[in-house]
This record gives C-alpha cells, structure tokens and sequence, in this order.
DNA sequence: CGATTTGGTTGCATCACGCAACCAAAATGC
DNA sequence: GCATTTTGGTTGCGTGATGCAACCAAATCG
C-alpha cells in the first residue's frame, strides 16, 4: 500500500501535511521563497533527483501554489513563481527555520537570519499570540469544534478527533 | 544567480525537516499536543502501522521530542510526553493548521478552532512581525548571514553539489 | 548552422511504508 | 495463582515512492 492521504481528514494540519508534506516540497518552496524560479535552480540548488522534482513542481502548481509562467520568446520556457497561496506559507516556513535555528543549531550557530528589510533589525521569533497581543503556550489554548466539523466525525469525541477519519486514498500519477 | 546562494545543509528549514520531515511525524506530535500519551493511543488514533509508529517515536524520543518516560507499576508501561523542544514546536503546528484552514477548507470551514483558555477568544493567526509589531511580508524580509554560516560552506563546490547540498536521507533504525 | 541549455521523460534499483502475524511482559478477571 | 486481555512492540512480505542515470526535443547561444 503506499502513502496514507489525508483528503478527508479533519484537521487542518493533516490536510495543509497533505499537500506540503512530502520531503522535498518544502525545501522547493523555500528556495521559491529565496528567489529560485526556474526548473534548472531548484533542480541544482537542491540536488533534487529530475523527475521527482518534475512531480514536486507539478503538484505545486496543481495546489496552486506555484504559477507556471512560460516566459520563452519563441516557444516554451518557464518560470515558476510563488502565488498568493504560496506567500502565505511565510509563518509556516518562518517557524520551522527558527525551530531549527534554535534546537538544532542553537542560539548564536544561525547560518541565516531574516532581518526587516526596512529597519535592518532582525525579525523577533515568531509566537502564538492571543488577540492582546499575550504570548500563548500549549497549556493556554483551548480548542473547540468549528463550523466545518461535522462531516467525516460520527464516532469520535473532540478528544480523540482522528479516530477513523484517517481515511485512506490510493495514490494519483 | 549572482547573489549568494544558501546552502541547505545551512539552512534551519532544511535542518527542521530533516527531524521533523518524515510523514507520520508532525501528526503524532499533533496528537502528543491534544493530550495522546501512550502508543496506543497514537496507534488507533492515526491509523499507522505499528512497526511505523515504533520507528517514529523512537526517533522523536532519540530528537529528545518526545520523553518515554515507564509508568508501569510492576515493570514496564511507557508514556510519551512533549519535552519543552517539543512543546516548542507549537508555532510551527499552529500555522500549519491555519494554512490548511485557510487554504483548504476555506474560512467558516474550519473544522477545529484554537481558543484561548482564559478568555474563550478564538486566537488570531499567527503571523510574521518585526520588533515594532508590523506584520512582514515575503518583500519585507532580507536574509543576511548568521553566525553559523561558514561551516559547510567550505565544500560547495558546484561538482559534488548533489551530495554536499543535501544530506541524502539515510534510513535510520 | 552547430553546440549548449532548458525542461523534462523513461527504466531500473532501492527503500519506506502498510499489512498481518506473532510475541513477551503487565495488567486484569476470577 | 492461573488464564485472559491489553500493551508495546518485532518480523516478514508486498507495493508504491523515490533516487539515479540515460535519453530526448525544443529553445537559445555563439
């Protein structure tokens, strides 16, 4: 059997996984991130293998988080580049540099730093915030069902909301 | 392509998924967030094979993401608990789940909404600031070189880049 | 026009993962 | 205290996912 697939599954982090969860596609939308639009840029930044790197972009822009542009004078040539969707995936790659940053290199082993372009100032770790602007750790949040619960729960209790709705697709392409 | 290229193995991004990139693991550590302790409760939550969710925890436990801590009274009965590296990740988890319930589900869709326990408020998307408390964007930040940059970089040399550029993945276990 | 770059595709080998069977120790029932 | 169930795995096997290298056509460069 390959790959479960979280199509159906109710939470937003098994769907956002599903679509951004396999190992290079991150890694493809950060170098989009750092300026990477062509096929021949990510595939030799990377070292990514050909054809997966092919599939990765592909599914991408299926996602539509990378738009396709052929940019040839006289025939194809293309450039791949960050949508809407795509740019707003900025928090979530901001927090997982900074994880990194912080409990794999450590503090002051930075290979990179984000600075406001503006001020030059390095950007501050980015944390949960409640609506006064109060940071927020894992014991401060609550959470509760939402509007789009229902479908695909009807045996599970809030607590335990993956029960079987782990559902199960067969792989595409 | 003038401009300086970052090496992955430099990267914090990189760094984060080469923990936390496997597929099965940001969910259980999802599910360590809203309360699973016990291999069971992984196991019949997730729907992942046991003799995958053994490696997978193994490996958070050996990241020191998870602590195994044996809560048997007579021998061995084992817990998983969030370390505080773990409990660190909440940032990451938290705009993951906001971009999938942005971006998948759709605002008014989503199927679960994180409160904030004192107040009951639903807490705002996390997003990127800068000291002052603005909001940045991907044309907002300019990435300058950390501390730890040098290191790694002695090797780039365009030849070899396809096995210096990423660590290949090795099986673990 | 010929050479090189770009943007792939295809075949093959390997590996990660799912599934099911099996197992030992701990807890539970009686 | 003995049998049964639960817990927490391990092992073997099959298949899809992935990496590598070779190949290719169209576009661009000299």
């Amino acid at each position: 059997m390959g790959r479960v697939r979280f199509d159906e599954a109710n939470c937003g982090i098994a769907r956002s996984l599903d679509v951004l969860g396999d190992w290079w596609t991150l890694l493809i939308v950060r170098d989009a991130f750092l300026g990477a639009t062509r096929f021949s840029d990510f595939q030799q930044h990377l070292g990514i293998a050909r054809n997966i790197l092919t599939q990765r972009l592909r599914n991408l822009v299926e996602h539509g988080i990378l738009e396709r542009v052929n940019v040839g004078q006289a025939g194809e040539r293309y450039e791949y580049k960050l949508s809407v969707k795509g740019e707003s995936l900025l928090p979530v790659l901001t927090t997982l540099r900074e994880w990194g940053d912080e409990w794999v290199f450590g503090e002051g082993q930075e290979p990179l730093l984000m600075c406001d372009r503006e001020t030059g100032e390095r950007v501050p770790k980015t944390v949960v915030r409640n609506t006064s602007g109060k940071q927020l750790q894992r014991r401060d949040l609550k959470p509760k069902l939402g509007p789009g619960f229902e479908r695909a729960n009807k045996d599970s209790s809030p607590g335990d909301s993956a029960g079987s709705s782990t559902e199960r697709r067969s792989k595409k392409a």
